[in-house]
DNA sequence: TCGATAATGATAATGCGTTATCATTTTGAT
DNA sequence: ATCAAAATGATAACGCATTATCATTATCGA
């Protein structure tokens, strides 16, 4: 990860203007829609999967995107370091959106007696704005 | 599953004496602590992986078990009808615990224009008694 | 008790997400 | 501009959970 390539800079892009954590297949799709985002790029080109791949672990290794596990799916990816939040996820659609905000926040969480609390994750399942409309 | 089974007995009962959402292997391996489960049962077997799998889908398919999707993880399995509740998973033991209660409830969740909530889930993390313990 | 047939279990096969391989292309320091 | 080293991408290989196969065994109605 110590060189500039077109291809990197279209992944560190889509996920910049994504505002929502993606799967490796969603990004490579995404590239695919960037028009002439690099030299000699063909209309509809983008970057290769294995790259996606290869590109998300290094950038996850290097903090700057943090895995977010969706129940009952595979690892998307968002930009680390934003601030406490939670997701969520459109049955109709697949997508997963950012939510600003904790409803937990100051909320007491009843635990059985010894148990101790790290952490929290809370997803909200519904349809979004697009495909409550259709 | 029309033929009743010692296999298909050790399975429900594991379920019931659980209160805890399980996989398949972890069904597998309860099987083999039950003493004497079946006739001419042999010391430390069980139900082979195949049944477990096989008898988990039918339970699902006849309304007895429900699914639960782990963050990250396979699905595991509770028994369904459960009053709503949520679910503590210990980062040392990977089990998964049942919550009493909702912290949700009454809350108000805020959602971007024209999201609709369906649904929701609550994971908490952290370390259950005997792992605090230990 | 008998016998049709459903269930079991060892194992092979599948599906899918992810990682490794390797020939080719690109980068960036000289 | 040159060139060693890194990156890319097509594809093969992998790991894992789950499902299918099929010979053997158990169930339960007749």
């Amino acid at each position: 990860m110590d060189r500039q390539t077109a291809q990197r800079q279209a992944i560190r892009g889509v996920f910049e203007s994504a505002a929502r954590p993606l799967g490796p297949i969603e990004v490579m799709n995404l590239t695919r829609k960037l028009p002439g985002q690099f030299p000699g790029q063909l209309p509809g080109a983008g970057v290769g999967q294995a790259t996606v791949y290869r590109t998300i672990k290094a950038l996850l290794a290097e903090g700057w995107l943090k895995a977010v596990d969706v129940p009952g799916e595979p690892q998307r990816y968002e930009r680390s370091g934003l601030a406490h939040h939670h997701h969520f996820r459109c049955r109709v659609c697949d997508r997963v959106f950012d939510l600003e905000g904790c409803a937990l926040d100051g909320m007491h969480v009843h635990l059985p007696r010894g148990f101790r609390m790290d952490d929290h994750e809370l997803w909200i399942y519904g349809r979004c704005k697009n495909c409550r409309a259709a």
